[in-house]
DNA sequence: GATCATGTTGCACTATATGTAACATCTTTT
DNA sequence: AAAAGATGTTACATATAGTGCAACATGATC
C-alpha cells in the first residue's frame, strides 16, 4: 500500500473503541473476536497500549481504559470548546439569554460550557458542572429526543423531535425557561457522544426568535465538529 | 519482530500526545521533526487518525484534537471512577468526613468525585464539578504542591510539600477544614494529568488522623492507576 | 485426568509501512 | 515576475514490521 491509511494504527484505535464501550472490561479473545483479528494480533495491539497507559489490565486479564486516554480526552475537550465558544457566544448575543453545551453522561446532562450576553442587564447563570437527570430540562430533553424513539417517550421529547427544538418551562428552577437543540453528531458519522445546545433565560424569553437560532446554532456546531 | 510493541501504533499514540499538547494546533512537519519521523509517515499517521475523528485539520493545514479523543476520554473517565471509588470510600469511612478528588484544569481545580461517610450524622456535601482558583483550598494547594517549586509558593503550598498533605481552614468555606495530598501520577510515568485527594468537614476534623489517612490513599490511588 | 477457554511466545512469510524522490500549491523573497 | 522556500501530498521500490499459524502455559470446567 503506498498512501493511504495505516492498518496497524486503524486497528489500535477501533479496539481502544471497543474497550471504552466495555466499562467492566473486555477480554482479549472477544476484542479479537469482535474486531476480526486473531489473538496474537489483538494481543499485541493490547499490550502496545497497555505500554502508552491508553488501556489497563485488570488482575483476572480483563481490559478497561486507562489514564492516557483520560489525559488525551481531557485536552481535547479544551479543542472542542475552542470550536465550540463562538457558536455559543453568536448564541447568547442573538437571543439576549445565557447560551449552554451540555452533554449527556449517564442518565444525567452535564452542562460543559456557557456564553452569556453581553449587553443584558440580567442574565442567568448557569453553572458549568451543574447535572441535571436527562429527563428534565430543555438540554436532556434534546439529546433524549436525538435517540431512537421509544413508546415512553415524553409529550416534551415528541415535541423536539418533531420540531428540532424543546422548550421547558420551570423544570429545573421556577420562572426558568430553556429552548434547546440535539447536537445530531451521528450525522457526521460520530456515535456515542451525546451533546445539546440550547439558550436559557427567564420567562422574558423570545421563544419564536430562540426556536430559529438554536437549531441553527447546533447545526453550526455539527460543521464545525465533523 | 514477533512478539512486543507495534511501532506504528506507538508511533500513532505518540502523536496523539503531541497534538494534544497544542491546543492552537500543531503541523505536519513539526509532528514530524519531534517525533523523529519523515513528513510523508507522519502524514500517513495524520491521515488515519484524521479518518478516524481522532483529530481534525484546521482550514489552514495545522493539526487539533477531535471529538473522537474526547469521546475515548469520557468514558474512560468511568473506568478510573471506578478504581477511585473504594479508595474514596475507605477514606471517608477511616475519617468520618466527605473524600473527595479534584483535578486540575487550568488555573481551576474541579471536583471530579466524592464520597460520603456512612453513619455521619452531619457531613459536607460537596457538590460534584464545583470548581475554584487552584491557589485556594486544600485540593488546589496539594496539586501546585506536586509541582516543580518555584519563588512565590505560599506557605501552605510549602507546608505540604514538605509533609505529604495540605490542610486548610476556610479557604473556601467559613467552618469548613480540608485535608489534601497530590495523586503523584508522575512516579508512574505519567505527566499532564494533576489529581488532587482529600477530605473536607466541619471544623471537628480530626487532622491528626486525617493526616496519615490522606496521603495514604493517594499512595494507593497511584498504584490502581499505574 | 481430559477438555476447554484464555493468555502468551516463536517463527517463517509477505503484506505493510517506510524512505527517497518528485509533484503541487501557496508564500515570501529578490 | 521569476525564484526560492514552506508545506502538503502522491508514487514506487525495498525491507522491515506485522501477521497468522502452530505450539506452549496456565487455570477453569466437566
Amino acid at each position: 500500500m503506498s498512501t493511504g491509511k495505516l492498518q496497524t494504527l486503524e486497528r489500535g484505535i477501533a479496539l481502544l473503541r471497543l474497550v471504552s464501550q466495555s466499562p467492566e472490561g473486555i477480554r482479549i479473545n472477544e476484542l479479537a473476536e469482535q474486531l476480526g483479528l486473531n489473538r496474537p494480533t489483538a494481543y499485541r495491539i493490547v499490550a502496545t497500549l497497555v505500554d502508552q497507559t491508553m488501556v489497563r489490565r485488570l488482575e483476572d486479564g480483563r481490559i478497561v481504559m486507562g489514564v492516557g486516554a483520560y489525559q488525551l480526552g481531557a485536552r481535547s475537550s479544551d479543542s472542542i470548546q475552542m470550536l465550540a465558544r463562538p457558536v455559543l457566544e453568536t448564541l447568547a448575543q442573538a437571543t439576549g439569554a445565557t447560551a449552554f453545551l451540555s452533554m449527556a453522561e449517564g442518565d444525567t446532562c452535564v452542562v460543559v460550557m456557557t456564553a452569556e450576553p453581553r449587553d443584558a442587564v440580567f442574565n442567568i447563570h448557569y453553572k458549568l458542572g451543574t447535572r441535571h437527570p436527562i429527563d428534565r430540562g430543555a438540554a436532556g430533553i434534546a439529546i433524549l429526543a436525538a435517540r431512537p424513539e421509544t413508546p415512553q417517550d415524553s409529550e416534551d421529547i415528541r415535541f423536539c423531535r418533531a420540531n428540532g427544538y424543546s422548550v421547558t418551562k420551570g423544570q429545573l428552577h421556577k420562572g426558568a425557561v430553556g429552548v434547546s437543540s440535539p447536537v445530531q453528531l451521528q450525522d457526521a458519522g460520530l456515535t456515542g457522544l451525546e451533546f445539546s445546545i440550547g439558550v436559557v433565560a427567564l420567562e422574558a424569553l423570545e421563544i419564536t426568535q430562540a426556536a430559529k437560532a438554536v437549531p441553527d446554532a447546533a447545526r453550526q456546531l455539527v460543521g464545525a465538529l465533523s
